[in-house]
Formats: structure tokens, C-alpha cells, sequence
DNA sequence: AGCACGCCGACT
DNA sequence: GTCGGCGTGCTC
């Protein structure tokens, strides 16, 4: 097998920003294969790298440069951790996102990037298993699903309507077709229930891979999914990475989650990689949410992805009735309507939600009568409102204007910036409510180990009258004894500097009335805002779904944004100020150069823009500066290698840092 | 990313 | 005289 005569020799490459494979002898004896990992001295470091190729001769360039290769330390695993084409997937990705391959493969072996994840394990109501009988709307959607061994499907349905009913059933047939599953879940949420019931439905030929194994374990599971045992894969992000051989189905859960946007490099959507195994692979893709992303929509509009709709709600549980409140004219952050719903909560005996949008971004500039707010003549996002150099700043194209003193829509004077945090909130529903045990839930309170789990338990046992809580609490979450849900503020959202505010906003009205109802007949969501005719607050109250979808396809349309562009953000990050934006304009230099090249050579790759740069909207984090550019255009290609030729050979000095983003989900 | 080399300013 | 800033270049 081996030639005695010759020696041999490794490819390797590394998890550092170097796009270089080195070259190592491979000592007598051991059976280095591609994809194995090995420990190897580069410089003066040891360190673990990945194989990718093995050679019976030394290669040609080496001889050329008077190169000796030095000799590999260890081989880490005996057999391949990387298959051939995971090794291909990692490739591409370092294309895509601007990565290197040593990078890519780091992110795809679980654990090999630690990912902080908060489990809200056991929250969910247990799964019962009993004998489940589709429904015919159910039945009807898992045959189309299962019609043909490829395809890309959507299923579309309301909280309760027996999504993951429909997602169980397709895993089981494919599985008794002999082919693969991979069900991935957002990081947060409904891990648990999934996960139990795959294990009790496909037992030792599943495999879980959540955040609380240790690397050893993983490293087992992965040893299972590669050998062909474990044939059903749940997990979050990166188990979308998994190694399952003859892979038949990918099922992506509430599609619309930002938590499959990996936020480290390299930054790939679990989504975008999806599709691409499930092309590459021949298996059907099947996403799933009740909210789907604009971008998922827009797909199943052109008919690029097939719909699958459940319309009726399964087991019982009503609609809840959702009411919107105009906060115009009330003082302090409880109007009228929620004091006195949250009394009547408390005398039937039932408990309330009060949710918070993150705090940090109430600073927008509004009028108090109309309800008007300011947006950037250019971008069509919120201005936001920065006191100390009193302006208003557009987060994308660096746009800004002097406040205005009157409004211009009803020339009332009563315009300010508005908002409330957390803090403000608890206090007052404090001072109104005394003698009630009110908790609050975020990831201040959370961090304190155990007592996220003890608020919940607490909160379940009815043992709490009212929970203030964030994003944590709007998901995955359902509690039995909950009537009320109150929206504290809904325009939060609405004025983030994102294009996606409006997307964001109708789907946390949507999901959370998904969530109010399900147990209580008289359920009940309270929405307060200051604009009432808002499009996303007016349609997800009054569950117009396909009109906000039409709308917000339509304005994304006249906008130029996605799904009718691609993005990409170059972040330059720094703490020194002005290097920080000196390389961002030094960045946007090259790609306006970069922009007019291929205009001239390539006028096919139709229009480019670059907006920017600007500060982004979290202008300081950690102490550095952070300045974004923003590159958009219609055809991928081009907006992809004007960034790359842009950021060719760019030495940015010391202390600067360049992200850069490939379909950004969050511009923050 | 690290870690070396190397070149100019202010300290025991 | 040295310590130490940081720009530059390299890692098989």
C-alpha cells in the first residue's frame, strides 16, 4: 500500500488568519489520512492543524524554494474527522465569507468553537407520546414533502399547528429510506421538547448535540453520525455541519431566527449552508416557522421554495384577542388599559407577561400628537438621536440633521425622544403593584447561575404575579397560568437603524400572540405604541399576515435591500478613533476604485453601492471605535468581488480589526 | 494570530 | 547607556 521506497508528506492547514497550507514530512509509521487532525511546530509554536492533502512526493513548489518541510509532532485522531466533501464545504465557505479553510473547518467540528448557549432546558411542556394521527392538512404536506428525494419546502403555520408533527414524520420517512436527517433548532427555545422526542422516536439512532457535552462527547457523537449509527441529528447552528453519510433531510425550525447567523468568524448562516448541502448532497431542505424571514417569503412567492401551509390550530387553545393601546397622551410606561388588565389578571388568579424590548436603543426622535418619526431621507431607517452632539445620525449612510424643533407631519411642538429601559419599567409597575411578586427575567438577572431556572419554576408554580422580561422570555416559553402579555413598547424595534426593524417587529407581536393563548380561553395581548397605524404593529394585531409580507417585499423592492440586493458589511473596529476610521476610508477608496473597475469590465454584474462609511449603530463596544461600510447590489458576484478585491493585500496597522459580514443579519 | 527583529524616544 | 513603544515580516 504504502510505497517503502519514498517518504510522505501533509498538507496542512491552520485556525489562524493565514491562507497558506504548509507543508510536513510525515514521520515513518503514522497513518496520516486527509482530514485528519495533527499537532505541528509552526514558527515557534506547536499547534493543532487540520489535514488536507497527503503526498508521496515532495512538492514541486517546495524544492523550488529550498524549502525542507519540518516533521509532523503527533497525529491527533486515528481516522478522518472530515470527510471529502465537508472538506469541499469548507472550501466553499472560505470563499464565501472570507475565511480561511483552517477556520472553517474549526467552526465545524462541535466544540472546536465554543459557543455560549443558554438551554432553557425542561421548560417546555413534556412531550407526549402517544399515538399521533396527522391531520389531512399535515398528511398532505409530509407527501409533497417526501414526493421527490430533493426539493426545498416551507412549512407555514401558526404556533400550534403541528409543525414539528409534520417535521417528525418526514425524518421517519426518510430514515426508512435509508438516508440521513439533520433538524436543526435555534439556540435558545425548544431544544428540549425536540430532542426528546426524536430520542424517543429514533432512540440510539439519534444523537443530540447540545451545548452541555463535553468536548470528548461531541467528539463521540460525531465518531456515531460519521460511522452511520446515529442517522438523526439535532442540534443548534453548527450541527448543520454534522457528518451524516447519505444526508436525505435538513429541517431548519423557526427558520427565522438570528441565531443561526454564526457571530463569529467565519460568519455563515446555518440557512445559506443548508441549502447548499441540501443541493449539493441531493436532500430535501424543510424550514419551518410561523413567521417566516422576508427573504424566505419572497422565495416562496417566486415559487423557488414550496409552500406547505397549516392553517388550523390543533389541540384546542383559542386566539388570543389582541388589542393595541395608543401610549399618546399617558404618562409614565403603563397606560390605562394595562393597569386595569393586569388587576383583572391578578383577581382571576392568573399571571402576566410584561415584555421589554432591549434597552439601549430608546433613544429615537418622535412627535407625541402624530406619532411621526425620523428616518433618513436615503436609507429609509431611524435616525437615531444622539444628545451630546446634538444631531440626528443615520446608522447606515453617516446621513445626519439638527433635531427638528416642531414636527413636520402636524407642526405640533411636542416632538422629543422617547423610550423607557428595564430599570424604569420595574419601578413603576413596582410602585403601582404593591405587595405583588414581581420578577424580572434578562440577561442581567441571569446571570447569577440557577436562578434563570428558579424565576421559571417559580413563574410556573404561579408562585409570581407579574414577569418582566426580554427577548428570552418571548420564545420557547409557555406557561399555563398566563392570561395577560403585555408589550410594553412596541416601536423599540421599530426604530432600531436596521432595514429588518419592521420584519423584527411584526414577528415578536406575531410570535408572542402565539404564545398568550394557548392555554387560556381568554387570552389576551396588549400592544402598547405610539403608532398604532404602523404597519407591522396594525398587521401583526390584526393577523394581516400577507399584507405586511406584500408591503414589506415591496418597500425592500424600492429600497434596493434584500431580498432584492445582497449585502455585505465591512466593520473596521479600533480603539483608537482615528485609525479606526482611516482605514474604513482608505477601505472605501478601494472599493469605489474596485466599483468603477468592474462597472467598466463587467457591466452585466449590473449596479453596485457603497454606503458609508459610517459609525455603526453600536459606534463603541468594549472600548473600541466601530466604523461600518455597507456594499450592496443586485448580483451577488459583483458585490461579493469588489469586497474581495477590496480587501486584497490590505495591511490594516496595529490595532485595527476587520470583520466582514456576508448577508448581514444584524447591522448593529 | 503570535512571535521575532529592528529602529527611535525618555528613564534608572 | 538600556527599556520599551510599535511597524514589518514570517511561519512548511
Amino acid at each position: 500500500m504504502e510505497p517503502a521506497d519514498g517518504g510522505r508528506w501533509a498538507g496542512v492547514v491552520f485556525n489562524l488568519p493565514l491562507d497558506q497550507m504548509y507543508t510536513y514530512r510525515i514521520p515513518e509509521g503514522l497513518p496520516v489520512l486527509p482530514g485528519v487532525r495533527v499537532r505541528a511546530e509552526l514558527g515557534r509554536r506547536t499547534l493543532m492543524g487540520f489535514v488536507l492533502e497527503v503526498y508521496t512526493e515532495l512538492p514541486r513548489e517546495l524544492v523550488e524554494k529550498d524549502i525542507t518541510p519540518k516533521d509532523l509532532l503527533t497525529q491527533v485522531d486515528e481516522l478522518p474527522l472530515f470527510t471529502p466533501s465537508q472538506v469541499e464545504l469548507a472550501r466553499w465557505m472560505s470563499t464565501m465569507y472570507y475565511s480561511n479553510i483552517g477556520e472553517c473547518l474549526g467552526a465545524m467540528i462541535p466544540g472546536g468553537k465554543q459557543e455560549r448557549a443558554v438551554v432553557l432546558g425542561g421548560e417546555e411542556e413534556a412531550y407526549q407520546e402517544k399515538d399521533v394521527r396527522l391531520s389531512e392538512e399535515q398528511e398532505l404536506g409530509v407527501r409533497s414533502i417526501c414526493s421527490s428525494p430533493r426539493g426545498m419546502y416551507y412549512v407555514y403555520g401558526m404556533t400550534g399547528s403541528g409543525k414539528t408533527e409534520v417535521f417528525l414524520t418526514a425524518a421517519r420517512k426518510t430514515v426508512d429510506e435509508g438516508r440521513g436527517v439533520i433538524y436543526l433548532v435555534p439556540e435558545i427555545s425548544l431544544t428540549r421538547q425536540v430532542a426528546d422526542s426524536i430520542r424517543s422516536r429514533f432512540g440510539s439512532s439519534s444523537a443530540i448535540l447540545h451545548s452541555r457535552l463535553t468536548p470528548s462527547q461531541r467528539l463521540g457523537e460525531w465518531r456515531r453520525i460519521v460511522r452511520g449509527e446515529a442517522r438523526v441529528v439535532v442540534g443548534a447552528r453548527s450541527a448543520v455541519f454534522a457528518p451524516v453519510p447519505d444526508l436525505g433531510l435538513i429541517i431548519v425550525d423557526e427558520e427565522h431566527e438570528g441565531s443561526y447567523k454564526s457571530g463569529s468568524s467565519p460568519r455563515y448562516h446555518a440557512r445559506q449552508i443548508a441549502m447548499r448541502r441540501a443541493s449539493a448532497e441531493g436532500a430535501r431542505l424543510v424550514m419551518g416557522s410561523a413567521t417566516p424571514s422576508v427573504e424566505a417569503y419572497h422565495l416562496m412567492e417566486e415559487g423557488k421554495i414550496s409552500r406547505v401551509s397549516l392553517s388550523r390550530r390543533l389541540a384546542g387553545g383559542d386566539e388570543p384577542e389582541i388589542r393595541v393601546v395608543n401610549l399618546k397622551g399617558v404618562e409614565g410606561c403603563l397606560s390605562p388599559d394595562l393597569i386595569t388588565e393586569l388587576k383583572q389578571t391578578k383577581d382571576l388568579g392568573k399571571q402576566s407577561i410584561l415584555f421589554l424590548n432591549r434597552r439601549g436603543f430608546s433613544h429615537f426622535f418622535h412627535c407625541r400628537s402624530c406619532g411621526y418619526e425620523a428616518k433618513c431621507p436615503r436609507c429609509s431607517v431611524g435616525l437615531t438621536y444622539h444628545k451630546s452632539r446634538n444631531a440626528m445620525v443615520c446608522h447606515y449612510c453617516g446621513y445626519r440633521t439638527p433635531p427638528m424643533a416642531s414636527c413636520p407631519e402636524c407642526g405640533s411642538l411636542d416632538v422629543g425622544y422617547a423610550g423607557f429601559g428595564t430599570e424604569h419599567v420595574e419601578e413603576e409597575v413596582r410602585r403601582l403593584f404593591p405587595g405583588w411578586v414581581i420578577e424580572r427575567l434578562d440577561t442581567d438577572s441571569v446571570k447569577k447561575k440557577g436562578s434563570l431556572e428558579q424565576i421559571i419554576s417559580r413563574f410556573r408554580r404561579g408562585e409570581i404575579d407579574v414577569l418582566l422580561g426580554t427577548q428570552m422570555v418571548a420564545k420557547g416559553l409557555n406557561f399555563p397560568g398566563v392570561r395577560l402579555v403585555g408589550i410594553v413598547l412596541a416601536d423599540t424595534g421599530l426604530h432600531m437603524p436596521d432595514f429588518r426593524s419592521a420584519e423584527r417587529t411584526f414577528g415578536l407581536i406575531t410570535q408572542v400572540s402565539g404564545r398568550a393563548g394557548r392555554y387560556t380561553p381568554d387570552g389576551l395581548v396588549l400592544v402598547q405604541t405610539y403608532n398604532p397605524s404602523s404597519s407591522p404593529i396594525a398587521q401583526a394585531s390584526t393577523s394581516r399576515i400577507s399584507d405586511f409580507y406584500t408591503q414589506e417585499i415591496q418597500t425592500r423592492r424600492e429600497l434596493g435591500f434584500p431580498p432584492f440586493s445582497r449585502m455585505i458589511r465591512l466593520l473596521v473596529r479600533s480603539k483608537n478613533h482615528h485609525r479606526a476610521w482611516s482605514s474604513a476610508r482608505q477601505i472605501a477608496v478601494r472599493l469605489e476604485h474596485n466599483r468603477r473597475n468592474l462597472q467598466n469590465q463587467q457591466p452585466s454584474l449590473g449596479e453596485t453601492e457603497i454606503l458609508g462609511p459610517a459609525e455603526a449603530p453600536l459606534g463603541m463596544v468594549n472600548g473600541n471605535f466601530r466604523v461600518h461600510i455597507l456594499v450592496t447590489g443586485a448580483v451577488f458576484q459583483a458585490v461579493h468581488r469588489m469586497v474581495g478585491a477590496s480587501i486584497q493585500g490590505v495591511v490594516h496597522p496595529r490595532g485595527v480589526y476587520l470583520e466582514i459580514d456576508v448577508d448581514p443579519v444584524s447591522l448593529l
